[in-house]
DNA sequence: TATTGTTATACTCTATAACTATA
DNA sequence: TATAGTTATAGAGTATAACAATA
């Protein structure tokens, strides 16, 4: 019945909140920037991937993201759609799908990365260079631990 | 068909993933840290929302958390279930329930928050505290801006 | 037998629409 | 008419299970 806890923290100021909620706005700022390429963050990632020089395979794309099989089935079935992937048999093993960026592709990565820079420097504008290079190295060791 | 794309960035090194997966990692152990208790991070949101000291309607709840009314209805059928939120009708305006910790509740809210503090502690020990403070000043300007 | 891609299915999370009771 | 809570429903997102092709 009683209302009375110790020490109640404010809700807005806790890590997991702060966290939940950077995350969530910077992904709707980037979806946003992207969205008049046709694609969205989780497009975005899979092209990351992509644009490196490897030849890469559809499970190899999924392992890197941290994402299902499944899953990727259905995103690349998009961008395959789109023309900015092409899936075609590994002739080495036929098993595996080598998936590729076309030429399209590789022109939507490109304005992709520039619009997602943009967004990542205006996202960061609010707290300058120090605090923002901080903020990844901070991230990336919490990441590693 | 060319794999060439300029700039190909590290997918793991970019903000948008560093946040996410912050975010997912870092909820994940608190989730586990607050398991035994019978509540998840969500649940303890709430809680923390109701250990303040004013009486509080489902709707005061939701918007503070920026959840939906009616994703609270479900949150806090499971709490009052485990004894550890009551509701009444608000006797000033009938249609607001207003909705309370029990006594087990403010116990459940203590336990929960020296957990929750022991798994912050131990996620941020990897950067020791100067770094953890400016991660949080930073992330509470970025979501100001 | 194990692996890759695929499909069908189910599960979680959350929001929208419609209903009730109160104002 | 508008608001708070509720219920039913639908949508997004993702995972699990089962299958075909290949190793």
């Amino acid at each position: 019945m009683s209302t009375e806890a110790s020490d109640a923290a404010d809700p807005h100021d806790v890590l997991g909140y702060l966290l939940k909620h950077a995350t969530l706005k910077f992904t709707a700022l980037t979806d946003a920037a992207l969205e008049p390429l046709g694609i969205d963050s989780k497009d975005f990632g899979a092209l990351r991937v992509l644009a490196r020089h490897e030849p890469t395979s559809q499970l190899q794309v999924a392992q890197t993201l941290g994402i299902d099989r499944t899953t990727m089935v259905a995103l690349l079935d998009v961008l395959e759609r789109e023309g900015i992937v092409t899936r075609r048999p590994d002739p080495a093993d036929r098993r595996r799908n080598v998936v590729e960026l076309t030429d399209h592709g590789v022109r939507t990565y490109d304005a992709a990365q520039t619009a997602y820079e943009e967004t990542e420097s205006a996202f960061l504008a609010a707290v300058g260079p120090d605090a923002a290079g901080q903020l990844r190295r901070t991230l990336r060791t919490l990441l590693e631990a």
